[in-house]
DNA sequence: GTGAAAGCGCTAACAC
DNA sequence: GTGTTAGCGCTTTCAC
């Protein structure tokens, strides 16, 4: 009786390749390439012999050897500017991610997360020029992004959020339209009567900040009115508190405020409350974003409603399809609902 | 005169490879890979001849290339089952993630997002056993994660806060101390002389759920008392007001509450107000995570801080170490603090 | 439709 | 210390 030992066997455990199907398969390696990545010019026979091969052994292409062979990554960059960062547990940016996220995991492409270093810039461009993405995803939000804009010529990206910079106005962008939103809250107010219409708006540093003032000045404007005081924050609740006690400190009358986000708005909210003042009763109170702060505050905040898992998911959407080679706009506008509750 | 067509010269602007920074230092091309990987064994003279050839080419090192060759990819995963993105909003969460990723962007390795469908798991597992990362991080947070216990087998993963399947005891977690620091917050309430004490926990299938009962129940019946009423939420603000709604209805005493997250507790503050119940007069509440919730509540609440950017910071610094090769031990608890506020 | 052959750009023994 | 030599596992002409 002779043994063999049997361990031998299943000693080396490697990862199948591409070859070990082929062989299993009876064909080529070429053939068995084709039939991963669907081409058509194969047999059907051929086709099931490599599916049931690849089955059988549990066969994974390796991401980098196709990488190196085909000169493209299936790897797409979500870029955070540290700034950015700071305001990752705004609901808003959280719910963009995940819209991202979502959306590419339902396509072939992996998510890479770049948290763009500010004080080595330097970094993140060799990341993104160096090939190891096939495109990238910018939630840029403050002035300083020229350099963003500037990796356009070299990489397909497609930008979350007007970027500042102007440099290449052919620049893809996904984005809400942050003047006709605010705009539109503003004519709201005004349609309830409203006659001083204050406005507490984000950073003038941000496109989002900067477009929802405008937007405000021109419902304002067009109905006639005098714009009525303006305060600054930096769309945190803290700050839109802080707003609006010095606003409150300056004196200017005014009955009703449209505030550029609902974490602000809802600082705000108690600071008014502190003073005595009724909302709506004697100011009224619009703002944007639908997320919880607006939705349980006291009252509960009308707002303009952006919906952000769609901006996340959209901005993924258009980023494939230039990456597929469609035709994509370059500016896609992501639409806003009026959500009428208790703060006008 | 022969004219030579200069164009062809700079036509293919291809990036520059190992082998061209070799030809311009004058060295070989694994002098050139030994000096970009650290190598100690050169020359100080051949290091600089091939720095500044990198340097003067722009060389950035193919990342597929040098993943095919030394089998490892630079590149860790960040899962977040699907189920657990829902609670993406939630800035715990949110701050996790960045503390991770900024950890990450001063090591060599590459953060990549992977939300984790529940419809095709088989799809997740592949993709981290397809040798598409060296290790994986997991925010895992339901009792559906017998999945992930098992990856361990073939890849080097951290759980960030432990995982419900006890699977593989030997699991390299990082966590808060759920159950003292849901005892610290208890006692806090019984040391300021309230006897019935409440709480409003989150879901059952969550570890951070269960131990935060657990921590409660010890430190009532430590202090021989009666445990008082208990109502479940699933962490969300909504979830708070409506536990603290049907334990007001379920009509059973009670003088203080602690509530397992700012988030529950700041919609339980809400509908204890629509009930005229003063806090903390009529209630104590004390609560876990000094957010934004806690900090703003009427009145700011009395909370345990469990600071949640570490905790992102050490699960990436936990793996990070193992792939090194260091000896790292299985469970990290990060330290948790009381901060007193006026809740209680 | 299919296979053979030639790399993709780098690392890792192994000699020297 | 440095160079030479093999590949890593796949895609992609190019013949057939």
């Amino acid at each position: 009786m002779n043994w063999v030992p049997r361990l031998s066997i299943v000693t080396t455990e490697t990862a199948p390749t591409l070859e070990a199907v082929a062989a299993l398969a009876g064909v080529s390696r070429s053939t068995v390439s084709r039939v991963v990545n669907g081409s058509t010019r194969v047999t059907p026979e051929a086709v099931t012999a490599v599916n049931e091969a690849i089955e059988q052994l549990a066969y994974v292409p390796n991401r980098a050897a196709r990488t190196l062979a085909s000169r493209h990554t299936n790897t797409i960059a979500l870029v955070i500017p540290e700034n950015t960062a700071k305001f990752f547990a705004d609901p808003y940016f959280a719910s963009v991610i995940q819209g991202v996220a979502m959306y590419l995991a339902n396509t072939d492409y992996t998510l890479t997360l770049l948290i763009a270093s500010e004080t080595d810039p330097e970094k993140t461009r060799r990341y993104l020029q160096g090939g190891n993405v096939d495109g990238a995803l910018i939630l840029s939000h403050h002035s300083d992004d020229r350099s963003f804009t500037q990796l356009t010529k070299s990489l397909p990206v497609v930008f979350g959020g007007r970027p500042m910079s102007q440099e290449g106005t052919d620049n893809y962008i996904v984005d809400v339209d942050n003047v006709d939103a605010a705009a539109r809250a503003t004519r709201h107010l005004i349609e309830h009567g409203r006659r001083r219409i204050a406005t507490i708006t984000g950073p003038q540093n941000m496109a989002a900040g900067i477009d929802r003032v405008e937007g405000w000045r021109v419902a304002v404007t067009e109905a006639g009115l005098e714009p009525g005081p303006l305060e600054i924050g930096d769309f945190t609740p803290t700050s839109g508190a802080d707003a609006m006690r010095r606003m409150l400190a300056a004196g200017a009358p005014f009955d009703a405020v449209f505030v550029a986000s609902a974490q602000m708005a809802s600082g705000a909210l108690g600071v008014l409350r502190e003073h005595g003042l009724r909302v709506p009763e004697d100011v009224s109170i619009i703002t944007i974003d639908n997320d919880w702060f607006a939705q349980n505050a006291t009252p509960p905040l009308t707002t303009i409603d952006q919906p952000s898992m769609v901006q996340g998911s959209t901005i993924a959407e258009v980023l494939v399809r230039r990456l597929r080679g469609e035709d994509v706009e370059r500016t896609t506008l992501i639409p806003t609902t009026l959500v009428e509750r208790a703060s006008v």
